[in-house]
DNA sequence: TGCTAATAACTGACTGGTCAGTTATTTATT
DNA sequence: AATAAATAACTGACCAGTCAGTTATTAGCA
């Protein structure tokens, strides 16, 4: 370890590139040990800073987890909301793209880190729960909603419950995610979103057909 | 407050009721808090006692949480498992059951509040996750997977895959409890598990409806 | 082009508080 | 008196957040 020679600047000025790369060595600690077990200065230390820097970028640690929430919510842009909630006809096919949708964004790993460390911390941070709600659920859920009461009104499906109908939808997604994450079944075959979101979207193509005239 | 005249004793000897008591204090604190936000004087003064004859019957923490575990776990005995894993015929009418078999369950706060916490505390606590996945999860879920799977031989269901439309199965339990208990989502309007369990089996008993030969 | 403020970026020791688990002591029971 | 049950004070470790001081970088000036 020579330290005479070392070529790279102990400080990089005009930073602006450093909360994300708090942010990106908070997720990593994060998915590793959980929000509540990692500390601050393990934050910085992965972040190639110091304890009191990260507090010149974040107001507490509590704010790290809010700026994970938010980079990682921008993405998802209205866009896809708005589309949904303009539908018209049977929302069969729509539902099935969002499904397959789904399955992508959530197979990959790092769309799946933030919402399950939300979900870890929501009950001992509500103000984190309520910005998932209000950003993620409270835009999504009320779309699929919508489109199946649409669905249910011009019969092309089935004459169901809509808002239930929602949590029979993505229901199976968020479960199966909790069982291979949380509780690690079927941990060597892998995560198999795609064997999922096929199974589950015959199952559910089939189940909301309109009923027969009796 | 008179201190002279107590006529309560301080000490309660010999009191084999202790363990128990500790556990009815420290479930409803964690239930209120959370285990990690809960400290072990509290749940000692919950009980009634002090902080060190907590740990004349619990080696720690931890095992008083695994204490829990085992406590809600005894009820579920094996005939519920053993009897589905033996069905024969259309499993149609046995899904429907066990739906509204886990709506009443679950529908009992009481009964929802050990796999909460046991699902927030898992990635600190992977033996706790453990201990869950195997006593509930790793009986359920395949004896689930094997009716289907029976169903799909004997030509009663749509050729489905068995152990995702499992999944499909449970899902939307878990996710309606998800939503409410951690998200707070329809707190307004309660639980309404029955709402769910009846709108989800009619889709699933459709969804499921052998193929037309083609 | 050098030299000298001025300032932005950063550090690490420190504080105050919490809490799991331990132990010396006290109290009740037989 | 002997023993079991329970207490309360204590220990050691951890950690979020603060702050006085340090170092790199830039700007102004000669």
């Amino acid at each position: 370890m020579s330290s005479s020679d070392s070529p790279l600047p102990k400080f990089r000025r005009r930073a602006e590139a450093r909360p994300d790369e708090v942010l990106d060595a908070a997720l990593s600690l994060f998915m590793e040990q959980g929000f509540a077990r990692t500390s601050v200065e393990q934050v910085a230390r992965r972040a190639g800073i110091s304890k009191g820097a990260v507090y010149l970028y974040f107001e507490s640690k509590e704010a790290i987890l809010v700026g994970l929430v938010n980079r990682a919510i921008a993405p998802l842009s209205e866009v896809l909301f708005e589309n949904i909630t303009s539908f018209e006809g049977d929302p069969r096919p729509a539902l099935a793209q969002i499904l397959r949708l789904m399955g992508q964004v959530m197979g990959q790993q790092r769309n799946r880190a933030v919402p399950l460390i939300v979900l870890h911390e929501a009950p001992a941070a509500p103000n984190i729960a309520a910005l998932f709600r209000e950003a993620v659920l409270d835009r999504s859920i009320p779309a699929i909603s919508a489109l199946l009461a649409q669905g249910v009104a011009g019969g092309y499906i089935r004459s169901v419950d809509p808002e239930m109908t929602a949590r029979t939808v993505i229901g199976p997604i968020l479960a199966h995610i909790i069982l291979f994450e949380i509780f690690g079944i079927a941990k060597d075959d892998g995560l198999q979103m795609d064997r999922l979101i096929e199974n589950h979207i015959t199952i559910l193509m089939a189940g909301l057909e309109p009923q027969k005239e009796h």
